[in-house]
DNA sequence: CGTTTGTCTACTGTATACAGAATACAAAAC
DNA sequence: GTTTTGTATTCTGTATACAGTAGACAAACG
């Protein structure tokens, strides 16, 4: 009985699922920027695979949002404008606002006291030289810890696939500035999820999503001069 | 059947895309009805077209959660628990509630008046024996207006994506009262968006959304009786 | 009679082969 | 010199072939 939950949980991914992974490793790490081609045949090479599970996962990875299709001809990495940011940050602003909402009811002492006393290890180090990465990774654990906690699942999967938009362009360059204000934004959800507030979490949440497209929408003004017109 | 001429009329999209909308046709009206099993060579046999892309049609039926892959075996069309449809529709809300907020702020002039005569015309045909497809084919269409006319597009694809699940398992028996129900929802909704008050319309549209699941649940609960145990 | 094991079938996943479309480049005509 | 057209190359889209695996049924053993 015990063996075959086993066996479900060590089955291999299919190989269409890995190749999906990969490539967007590689899309949101910057490996391949975005614009850049996607030929299907030396893609499929590097990866040592064939086309046909490679197709499969563009596809996935185009209706994530990822990979733009030019009429039916060459598959490209999508790129952002300023007005396609701002479309992303408002449907994740409303995706996010709804799981703080239903988190606020829903949301374990357990998983409320880990995220609180995680914030609080990261506020008193901020001297660290390894103080950013860990912000980083923290920022996203904390978005879905609490998507988990709506106790939605598809909500959780829809936030996480906006998640993997924002990555994209995101860079998340380690400004400390900008992650301590990410930081204190934090603590506001936490406070209404602690207290069981839905609107109040809500709000929270939804002006930390402001908050950060506003920052994102900056730095993107002052880094992209010239947007690799040819 | 009329194989030749659906087939003539596949042309100008590329395969995969005719292959998931038809596929998507037969899912949503019943044709493949849940839980059935979707033999890729069968299948592929029926649409005169090869495994290829009706695999790829597949996977991304998949994604939209129309159909569920067991394993790596067997993809079956997609069954929906009481829970799975208070997810679905827990999501659609707060989609559809946002759109109506966007949409008081961008909607034209033009179409409000043409969302709202349409619906006075339907209102005072109430006895035309077609009145019920007439009723729910305007229920489509009012709510893509809406999202239109939130002015995002990505909002308005995943109202659709959603829309489509909920076509799924909501079969829109054409019950004259529910129907009238919510053309009177749909009522409060276009005053809302009359009078450009988003957070009024937000909250006529999550009413409506919300009137429409109890309507669904309740409906579900004395149709499923046995729900295909096996 | 029930359980186990082996074989057989059928289906899926992946690779490859092939055909048609698009692009680029060159040659010819104006 | 410029434009247009033809050809060649490249890449994509689709079909098909092949291999591996899950599931079913039957036979053998308890």
């Amino acid at each position: 009985m015990n063996v075959s939950s086993l066996k479900k949980n060590l089955r291999p991914l299919s190989l269409v699922d890995s190749i999906y992974q990969t490539v967007l490793e590689a899309i949101v790490s910057g490996q391949l920027p975005h614009g850049s081609e996607l030929n299907s045949v030396s893609l499929a090479k590097q990866l040592e695979v064939s086309r046909t599970p490679l197709r499969e996962a563009l596809r996935l990875l185009e209706r994530d949002g990822l990979v733009q299709q030019e009429g039916n001809h060459k598959a490209r990495v999508a790129e952002f404008s300023a007005d396609d940011i701002r479309e992303i940050y408002e449907v994740r602003l409303q995706l996010e606002a709804a799981s703080a909402e239903l988190a606020a009811k829903h949301i374990s002492p357990d998983v409320l006291s880990a995220l609180r006393s995680e914030t609080d290890a990261l506020n008193q180090h901020m001297g660290d030289v390894d103080w950013c990465e860990k912000a980083i990774a923290f920022d996203l654990r904390f978005h879905e810890a609490i998507a988990a906690a709506s106790g939605n699942k598809r909500l959780k999967d829809e936030i996480h696939r906006y998640r993997l938009l924002v990555r994209s362009f995101c860079v998340m360059t380690g400004r400390q500035a900008t992650l301590q204000q990410a930081l204190n934004e934090h603590i506001s959800i936490l406070d209404a999820l602690a207290t069981g507030r839905p609107s109040a979490a809500r709000k929270a949440m939804a002006d930390h999503i402001t908050s950060r497209l506003k920052e994102v929408l900056s730095r993107m003004t002052v880094t992209n001069k010239v947007p690799a017109s040819k």
